[in-house]
DNA sequence: TCCAATCGGGACTGAATTGGTCCCCTATCG
DNA sequence: CGATAGGGGACCAATTCAGTCCCGATTGGA
């Protein structure tokens, strides 16, 4: 289903907490206000901090921010922090080793046009818009409406593959 | 590392084969073009058929075509045929109950917005890019070698992701 | 000077998903 | 009527993921 890890959906849902509340807080302030287990609040920030989205204040007193304003934190941003480089496929351009079977590369470096398209739609959205008060309560804008709007684009929650 | 399935990399392939020579070919027959195993293909070409991107024709002398032209058959198509709906979480807008957690998506229906970029992007590339020529790839054209035969397999396309 | 509070880095385990294979049925051609 | 080829799952092994926990390092305050 093309979908992100759920440990980077947490990643999002925490950073969208602080960009609305910009103070210090501990793990444990942010996972009692956004419901995410403590253990899980801790690993996602680990890798927020490493990737640089977000400062950590050691010690007592100490806690997370986000080391930029929401506006500079893209959406390709959150998703490398947590799952690194975005690459629909393993066969990206550094791939330093070719592909095991030369005949599975006749298409060379064409994918590597597909995830430049990915990452630059995933970098022209950021934490801000993510973390803007929703207009209406309930969803209702985003009328998507390309193509395939036919019946199908509905995946039900916890879709599962095609086939079952 | 918000990557697609290993079977829709086999799609693209296997797709993309098919564009370079569009004769009816029967599975086994792909798979030798390809070096995918038989089994996979057959596999694959299921669903490629049950969403309609490839014709297939049954009994003796019978086989697989795309069902449109290359250029109408965009990546996106591809991965919805085996992954389902583009949706980067399972929170998109048909969800009839609302998430578990309320304070999961104080977001709401932010992510939809990510999902149609997303969905754009993938939609403007078409099997026809992908089945180009390539100008100048990385590896050297190699000639369509009928399957690495040695049984080496160990299938090891894998490049970065480890990171995490 | 200690102690308590917090973050940092992994290790580890159970569960879910994926990948790949196989079997049997149906359809078509010669 | 037999051989060839696809259709639809069922099935198992392997990989990956999610979540938890432990211990060391760091800091502020009593």
């Amino acid at each position: 289903m093309f979908r992100i890890n759920k440990l980077t959906d947490y990643a999002v849902v925490l950073l969208v907490d602080m960009a609305r509340s910009d103070r210090v807080r501990a793990a444990h302030q942010i996972a009692a206000d956004t419901g995410v287990p403590v253990p899980t609040v801790a690993k996602v920030m680990k890798a927020l901090v490493r990737s640089g989205l977000v400062r950590s204040t050691r010690g007592a007193a100490g806690g997370y921010l986000l080391a930029r304003p929401a506006e500079r934190i893209a959406v390709a941003d959150m998703i490398q922090a947590l799952e690194g480089p975005i690459a629909l496929t393993a066969c990206v351009e550094d791939a330093d080793e070719t592909c095991d079977r030369e005949t599975f590369c006749p298409m060379a470096g064409h994918w590597n046009r597909v995830n430049a398209a990915v990452r630059r739609a995933l970098e022209g959205i950021t934490l801000a818009d993510m973390a803007a008060e929703p207009a209406s309560p309930h969803w209702s804008t985003t009328a998507p409406a390309s193509r395939a709007a036919g019946g199908g684009e509905a995946g039900e929650r916890r879709v599962s593959m095609a086939s079952s």
